[in-house]
DNA sequence: ACACTGCCCTGCGAGC
DNA sequence: TGCTCGCAGGGCAGTG
């Protein structure tokens, strides 16, 4: 699923292909996914002439800018993805939407699940749903005082507090686990009994595994390709998302364990993250 | 304000 | 081989 590593990637992707191209249609269908502040018919006429200046990312968010005073944000949620294909080219395995662009250039975009959204937005409105989202993982803003600032009111699971879009923007399932195992925190301890050298190791984790998956391109597991087609590398990288009750932990070779925190499949490893602390349950 | 649950959706793999 | 069933989970609404 993509996270912030995989939408970076999308967006870098789609720089040069998409930026300064002219905007002659978009073609929804019946695809529910596009929303916003209007309805997507008016929406296709709105946005059919504009030109397209910049993309943005904002937390799992792709902000598509448009040369008035709006943009196209798109949420690839779990399945979600977005290709450039000439105007000829056949359509897309589970193809829900398409901008088609003046210079015969297509935008398309394809949704197995049929969870993503494509939103048209104002600016003010683009402001807004960046005050929802937490701070960005990669900024200078972000570090391990400001970290632990944040977890000390949290009691709830570290992860589902790492997983909480308000807190901190473009976290998802794969990077939490990651990231939980690389700081040797158990994925169920209480966020604020978490020491300042777990705080730090945890922030650390954080951003190493972030920016390690950035320079893969992203995780490509089932169907994540950034919009030339190519696959992320990260995906051989990964230490224990996914091989819950499958695998050795790789660093013990315990058998990694699997649990379900916040609805989310978790794995882990028991030797090296050990539930210390004040458990949140007492399910181990 | 925060924690928690259920919902959306459908291809896929496991099991029989 | 072909069927059924459960799993995958980001964001959001609703509840406590």
């Amino acid at each position: 699923m993509p996270e912030l590593p995989e939408v970076e990637t999308v967006r870098r992707s789609l720089l040069g292909a998409i930026v300064g191209q002219r905007i002659r249609a978009l073609h929804v269908g019946d695809f529910f996914g596009v929303v916003g502040s209007d309805l997507p018919e008016n929406v296709e006429a709105r946005i059919a002439g504009h030109v397209i200046t910049d993309i943005r990312r904002r937390a799992k968010y792709l902000i598509i800018d448009l040369d008035d005073d709006t943009a196209i944000v798109v949420h690839l949620r779990m399945t979600g993805r977005l290709s450039t294909v000439p105007r000829d080219a056949p359509p897309l395995r589970f193809e829900r939407a398409t901008i088609a662009f003046e210079s015969g250039l297509d935008l398309r975009f394809s949704d197995q699940r049929k969870f993503g959204r494509i939103i048209h937005l104002h600016a003010n409105d683009i402001d807004h749903l960046g005050r929802r989202l937490g701070i960005e993982p990669l900024s200078p803003g972000f570090t391990a005082a400001w970290l632990a600032e944040r977890l000390r009111r949290r009691p709830g699971k570290i992860k589902a507090v790492l997983l909480d879009q308000g807190l901190i923007g473009g976290l998802g399932n794969i990077y939490v686990d990651e990231a939980l195992f690389l700081a040797g925190i158990n994925p169920l301890r209480s966020a604020n009994t978490l020491d300042q050298l777990e705080i730090r190791r945890l922030h650390r984790a954080i951003r190493s595994v972030l920016r390690a998956a950035i320079e893969q391109q992203g995780t490509t597991f089932s169907s994540f390709e950034d919009s030339d087609g190519i696959q992320g590398r990260y995906g051989g990288k990964l230490l224990v998302y996914g091989r819950g009750g499958k695998g050795p932990c790789p660093r013990c070779g315990t058998p990694l364990q699997r649990t379900v925190v916040g609805g989310r499949g978790t794995s882990f490893c028991p030797v090296c993250q050990p539930l210390v602390g004040n458990p949140v349950d007492d399910v181990l």
